[in-house]
DNA sequence: CAACTAGGTCACTAGGTCAG
DNA sequence: CTGACCTAGTGACCTAGTTG
């Protein structure tokens, strides 16, 4: 039977579709790795890849006489192994890329990207429903296809990353640029090379092909305001502030003043773009943003299969001292006395936004490692706000430390799930999800396959956690009692934090009840609702951890910023 | 064109994603070889199941170079075939568990059937009961398991489909004779893995290897028919049972009536013995029988070590019509009419007792396999009586038989553990810890390192249930809650569950309203209490469900029925 | 029939080999 | 060490056979 080398020169395909290593732009032998790369350069990546008998890693061996900044083509690329390893990791190669067997045939006839080429169409499917015309000839990028990541997809944007088309010596992908060679320097042996972040280029071009609201209306004002954690790995580090740190901005007297102002932080840090938000005109209260259309406003159904029952208006639920219904024991809930909502819920807010630092990524720029690092960046400045946080709620700073350590830990994956509930629109689909960019998003499960399900599995939550229709308040307190877990793991005493969190739980149903039936639903009914959306977040919390523990196991060399492995005691 | 292989992705159904595959989690293409697995999956057990040329089988060639416990996702699939192959084994994967034609319709679409009549059913009550659902024998029954299929109890009746009922009297399963024998004997060169159908006998004659009495009594007419399933232990096999199984013993008419009996079931399922109920003086109500002996009694223990010298009366709460505090809103709560309690409640209290068959080792005989073996023994049980409880939950027959297989999977542990609460002597701290004398439990850190915890996380968890002071009611109910949960792993229509949940949530709050205090606390306090109790036991579970997958992975050559395997989806 | 699944096929790719 | 060539798998499709 026809053996290898055919598929690119034979065969009944014009030889013309055979496409060049990605690496070093020689003919490609097909997928190797994860890449198209050639014979060569993949049987170079898995020698770097194996073991010495020290036990160290033969790419790490590898040095580069120049500037780290070697040319990589047919003809070079035998003259620099520490810049060949550079570049077969900027181009995406990596052990879990690998995919083995048959071809599918939806890439074969070249099916997915005509949805990507016309650059960025309105709506935001980008899924191959319809029978797809083989645009292009060669691999597409399929989300849960590994691949390059560095494939050109669209032609019209293809104006900047012209690297990988042409088969010729130039290349820039991996570039100098050493924006982050700050970190990286710290970063102990780095030296010796796994970390291709240093390689990537870091600000190209921002992409046009898929741009999402993210890009622009981001304005970071309040830079200065959250200082800098830039250098802060130690969640020690951050909770021995003082509550009444001058960061925290100043605190309103009142917590129920009736503006419809954004929570309390400025225009921008609101993750809008094309989410628009809508106070509703009955009410008073302050809201949450929300996606959701305000009135008026056309709802259009989208890619969900069911109707969405909560219409847009009633969604924005005001809250303020117990207003009508009496609660069921106890006189009306004065939450502001309890704990500071505003305070506490700008904060909560922040995670909607792009961190400091970060940027999307570009196309070519979908790698693990750049990924992985805008994840983490992400990921810190979520630490750090939900650490702040956690100094509004009651009892917190009461625990030990080690406590409070624990409890960020367990719980700022949840809480900041939670609240990019309210960058969800259930009728488009359109999600925030942790900052990154659709593409960046659908890149995910290609380059880390066990993180595939949370897209998916974060929408039902989403749905669920707004289908509560809390207000500030409760979802502050929501927050907080995901915070205040007994059950966090190495919690010292649990006891003590299930009493707080206790009281937590009390006042959130108390107020809840107070508010009456919202949106058609009682009180009571809510609040079981809350508890079971609590339970959701917690179980995929645990799943996540386990995710992420299953990812640095496969693929060690991916930094951790201490705040992540704590995070996960990975 | 479009063929078959489409079915996954495209296809006129709902878009809902098919379930992931059991061994990698790759999107799955059907059944194959009576596991939900993918093609991937499915092609590598086909071939490792292949004979050589040497006449030995493919996957006995198989080499873990690690420790024989590689994770197996997507992305690490094909770097360790050993452990890739095991994990088949463990999720059940055999030859005989083959299952070809057509998929009955009510696996597919079980759940909207549920507004079939009620019909049977003793007693009556109103929740929808599913259609009698079809009794299919011949639903996945992956061997690889050694285990009878035999639903015990009450083999009288039986006349209906004598098929899956295999009216074995006796449920000591897999007890004495020689099936470890068999196992083991193949196990001595478990170096190069398993010839699990070899070591998991099932299909192999079955005559000789696995016979117990269930040969003997099993005298059915169309014993024939069944044959290929006599050794039939999948979950599937005990859900389709009819409702109006008459091995349910008398259902008494009222739920309520005041008298001081034992559940309803024979006492022989009764772990009675040193278990006597004493009705708290002031009540009248129904109690739930524990450890603390009465007035002027002594308490003896069964297979468990010491006597129990406490007898809080307050522990025994009565239940029964609401009776003073009027409910938050709404009318007192009949649970009776929702939920026939006595009845659920016996095969609750069923864990408590050692099972049939089972018995206690001598010092000598505490081995691995030895306490596996008893702690499979008891486990089996516990799916069954489990099962018949899950029955009496209302709703749950209207679930997807899938789905009800996933809940009970889910829940059986943390139903089974919330129940032992009840053997439980905070002061003394004995307890009963599935049936194992003190010494088995002793030896048990020392063979399971991972299990090294439970026995002193388990009794924190008790005392909290303790403090409940639940009655059968609630008791009851709070394990319905355990059971439906609508976070369970695998459930395809989470969302059905989550309403029946949310019933279970609201009749418990009612009720538990309606108690009034209960020992000085509130029924507000006790009900969140409960909760808290609720997400502390899946905790645990979903602890003890990755501790049992480490130890199935070190211990491949442990034998593991399907139904624990299925439980922790190993 | 229609809905499913073992098995077979064969397009593909890790890894191993061994001249260069 | 490199990389063209091989070999042993792998897994997307397909087909034949089974079952409701």
């Amino acid at each position: 039977m026809a053996r290898k080398g055919d598929r690119a020169s034979s065969s009944s395909q014009p030889p013309v579709t055979r496409s060049p290593c990605k690496v070093c732009g020689a003919e490609s032998s097909g997928f190797h790795f994860g890449v198209d790369t050639c014979e060569g350069c993949k049987g170079f990546f898995r020698r770097s890849q194996l073991k010495t008998k020290n036990g160290t890693y033969e790419y790490e061996s590898y040095r580069c006489s120049k500037s780290k900044d070697c040319a990589i083509n047919v003809v070079t690329r035998n003259l620099c192994r520490y810049c060949r390893y550079a570049k077969c990791l900027a181009v995406g190669m990596s052990k879990e890329g690998i995919r083995m067997g048959r071809q599918p045939n939806y890439l074969k006839h070249g099916v997915l990207q005509q949805l990507q080429s016309p650059s960025s169409e309105g709506n935001g499917h980008n899924f191959p429903t319809s029978p797809p015309i083989p645009t292009s000839p060669n691999i597409p990028t399929s989300p849960g296809v590994p691949m390059s990541p560095s494939i050109p997809i669209s032609p019209t944007s293809s104006t900047h990353h012209s690297q990988q088309q042409q088969p010729s010596p130039v290349d820039n992908s991996y570039s100098k640029v050493s924006s982050w060679g700050e970190t990286q320097s710290t970063h102990s042996s780095m030296q010796s090379l796994p970390s291709p972040h240093k390689s990537y280029p870091l600000s190209p071009p921002p992409s046009t092909v898929h741009m999402t609201h993210t890009d622009m209306n981001y304005s970071s004002p309040n830079a200065a305001a959250t200082v800098a954690y830039s250098n802060v790995n130690s969640l020690a580090q951050l909770l021995p502030t003082s509550p009444t740190s001058p960061n925290m901005g100043p605190i309103p007297t009142s917590h129920f003043s009736p503006m419809h102002s954004m929570p309390t932080s400025p225009p921008s840090l609101m993750h809008q773009g094309p989410l628009q938000m809508h106070p509703s005109p009955s009410t008073t209260g302050q809201l949450i943003s929300t996606p959701y259309p305000g009135p008026g406003q056309q709802m259009q159904t989208g890619n969900m299969a069911s109707p969405i029952p909560y219409p847009p208006v009633e969604h924005f639920i005001p809250y303020g001292p117990a207003s009508g219904v009496p609660p069921t024991n106890g006189g009306p809930v004065d939450i502001a006395e309890f704990l500071p909502v505003e305070d506490a819920f700008k904060y909560l807010n922040a995670v909607r936004e792009l961190p400091e630092g970060g940027r999307n990524l570009a196309e070519h720029e979908l790698t693990v490692e750049n990924i992985w690092e805008k994840m983490m960046l992400s990921f810190k400045r979520n630490v750090h706000v939900t650490t702040k946080f956690a100094k509004k709620i009651p009892g917190f700073r009461t625990c030990s430390i080690d406590d409070q350590i624990s409890m960020i830990q367990g719980a700022a994956f949840p809480i900041n799930s939670c609240i990019l509930a309210l960058d969800y629109n259930p009728v488009t689909n359109e999600m925030n999800y942790f900052n990154m960019t659709e593409m960046e998003r659908t890149a995910m499960p290609r380059l880390f396959p066990p993180f595939a399900q949370l897209p998916v599995k974060l929408p039902d939550i989403w749905k669920k956690i707004l289908a509560l229709r809390m207000n500030k308040a409760e979802m502050t307190l929501f927050c907080g009692i995901l915070l205040m877990s007994p059950d966090t793991a190495g919690l010292k005493d649990p006891k003590g934090v299930e009493m707080l969190q206790g009281k937590l739980y009390s006042i959130l149903e108390k107020y809840t009840l107070a508010q009456g039936v919202i949106g058609g639903v009682s009180g009571v009914v809510r609040f079981q609702a809350m508890l079971q959306a609590i339970m959701a977040l917690k179980k995929l919390n645990e799943e996540h951890a386990e995710k992420t523990r299953q990812i640095t196991k496969v693929m060690p060399y991916l930094k951790i910023p201490q705040l992540f492995s704590e995070l996960h005691k990975v």
